[in-house]
DNA sequence: GCGACAG
DNA sequence: ATCTTGTCGC
């Protein structure tokens, strides 16, 4: 895939929340995503002293659950996990695998927030504007807003995620009786697909199935390239 | 100053 | 996220 370049990595605290603020502003919220089959995922693993990242991204037929692709990589760290910030420490890796990804999906899910971030532009939306492609963020925690009312215990019952009298993503339960995922928009999808597409790739475990596979993958490269001594 | 804080 | 085995419960 082709991967734009927004803008420099190398920047300080100050000017990666200025970058925030600016880019946010090109963020597509919307249209509604109606078909997708082909669904990918990714997700990163840090090192255990925090200087190597790795980054895995799979791709799959959201129908027949078929891997059709998985790319790896590895890479320095140049930001430390810092709330607010994670797309510096983790983007530059994802985009690096997604720009061997052959087929471009319908559709992705990154692990962490989209819009649902103290200035609108989580780690979902910032590698959805680099890669022009329907991007959508689920995250296993919350990082900003409120749930607009108590959500039912059953797979599929879900409530707005609220911040400053702002709708900025939904509280969505995957499974009964487990805790709920944070679906918020990342790009070019409005929030009702992309709660949508979260509840149809998360066939049977909390996470949706490529975001679970893109976990397992990351995490075993990881071993293996502790294993190779470049740890 | 205090508490919160995606991965 | 990471450090880590078994264990309680549907």
């Amino acid at each position: 895939m082709k991967v734009a370049r927004l803008h420099r990595w190398d920047l300080d605290y100050r000017e990666a929340v200025a970058l925030q603020e600016r880019l946010a502003k090109e963020v597509v919220e919307g249209p509604p995503l109606a078909y997708a089959r082909i669904v990918a995922a990714a997700d990163v693993s840090g090192g255990r002293k925090g200087e190597w990242i790795a980054a895995a991204v799979v791709v799959m037929d959201i129908e027949t659950l078929e891997v059709l692709e998985v790319r790896r990589v590895a890479r320095r760290a140049t930001w430390p996990y810092v709330p607010g910030c994670l797309s510096f420490r983790e983007a530059p890796a994802v985009l690096a695998a997604f720009r061997q990804v052959r087929r471009t999906p319908d559709v992705l899910l990154c692990d962490g927030q989209g819009r649902a971030h103290p200035r609108r532009f989580g780690l979902a939306s910032h590698v959805g504007l680099a890669l022009g492609v329907p991007t959508i963020g689920c995250a296993k925690s919350l990082l900003v807003g409120e749930p607009a009312g108590p959500l039912g215990t059953q797979r599929g019952s879900r409530t707005p995620l609220m911040d400053a009298g702002e709708k900025i993503g939904a509280v969505l339960r995957t499974r009964t009786g487990v805790k709920p995922v944070y679906v918020s928009v990342g790009h070019r999808i409005d929030l009702a697909s992309a709660e949508r597409w979260v509840l149809a790739a998360a066939v049977r475990y909390r996470l949706p199935e490529p975001s679970r596979l893109a976990h397992q993958e990351v995490t075993a490269y990881k071993r293996e390239w502790a294993g190779r001594g470049q740890t």
